[in-house]
DNA sequence: CCAAAACCTGATGTTTTATTCATATATCTA
DNA sequence: TAGATATATGAATAAAACATCAGGTTTTGG
């Protein structure tokens, strides 16, 4: 059962002359720098086709409301960036498992640095940029207290702490924001625990050695 | 220079006696809700005010305007979770880097799972509720492909790639965008990709001999 | 070259939302 | 208990946004 759009979310019309496929992408476009400079809550009809240099009404030609307009682009991104993992999975498949994942790192990697606006635009928190301050202090505030508590683990190297800090805070957050996104269940969930526990202590055996 | 709101962001006034303190839990507790039941889009000043069972004057005294609200919550959730982190390192501090590393893990993670809703209603991408059914079948579809490339790895088990594969992904997701949403310099960025790789090698090195 | 189809425009109606304020009620203090 | 202070109400106001549609322009195919 293949997923099709919502129907109050699906395309009105597709573009068939070059003209207005022009058109189209213009929108796609214009909603990206709209969410990326204002917000979801900037995204008006009008920001977006001032923005795409059409006028509203050619924006509802194609889009039946400005929700179905995000979702078109999430689709797009989505769908580009599973196509690419498929890709990557199939290459890669029969090859040594740290290779496969290696693989796989050098894919996401590259899917979000070659559309880095369209990753922030797509997912920033819903408190959006007035808490940009705050969450930027918020990560000061922890780094500085991570970093001196690995300053003083006896078994670290004192120029190699900035480095691990950086990667096991990074690790770690994304994970486990991660695993608690994907909805698993909670036997899943506290599997994942024990597993990023022992990943960190089997990277910190071969780096700091 | 420690942060202080923006002023426009500030509460308006902080409540004396007890009534307004339940009240002004409510509003917090009922922004939740909304924010949960509804996403961004329907937290209305109206639909916060009828859910905590106040009136929007009373939503007014005490939050110069909606974005207040939101910017509270997440500075209250923010300034907890900072707490805590900080809490863990001091006492943390002196051990292995590998017991810290775990310290840290169990911290974050029981913050999360303490207020599980919070962290979805604060952390959810601009698409919101419409794109949930999007958000799974991609993630299904990529776990097939991961899935599949890994049970064919000539040095994993076959009982291990379930666990293997669920882990990987997870950190490796994870990870990935969390690394993107630093907003580091392209240094340390790159640097942290093959931070990632070292680790990925380690634990399937250790995980599946 | 012409009619049909595709495409574009933007002022307009309608609905929704944020925010205020005059008024009323509760709590505190002396 | 009375006056002062804190808190609550919700109809009214004004601004903003969505979405439409009747009428124009451009492109296509024969």
């Amino acid at each position: 059962m293949p997923t099709t759009s919502p129907n109050k979310l699906k395309p009105r019309k597709t573009p068939t002359q070059s003209r207005s496929r022009v058109t189209v992408d213009a929108i796609f476009e214009a909603t990206i720098q709209v969410l990326l400079k204002q917000g979801m809550a900037g995204l008006t009809t009008s920001s977006v086709a001032e923005r795409a240099g059409v006028s509203v009404g050619t924006m509802y030609q194609y889009f039946p409301n400005k929700q179905a307009l995000v979702y078109a682009l999430n689709e797009r991104f989505l769908t580009r960036l599973a196509e690419n993992v498929e890709d990557t999975c199939a290459l890669a498949a029969g090859r040594p498992a740290s290779v496969a994942a290696e693989a796989l790192i050098d894919t996401y990697w590259s899917v979000k640095t070659e559309r880095m606006e369209l990753t922030h635009a797509l997912y920033r928190s819903v408190a959006e940029l007035d808490n940009e301050a705050l969450v930027h202090d918020f990560a000061a505030r922890v780094d500085r207290a991570t970093r001196g508590m690995f300053r003083e683990s006896p078994d670290l190297h004192a120029e190699d702490v900035d480095r691990i800090n950086l990667s096991l805070t990074t690790v770690i957050y994304g994970t486990v924001r991660n695993a608690f996104e994907r909805g698993l269940d909670q036997e899943n969930i506290s599997a994942l625990k024990s597993e990023l526990k022992a990943m960190c202590r089997a990277y910190l055996a071969s780096a700091a050695k």
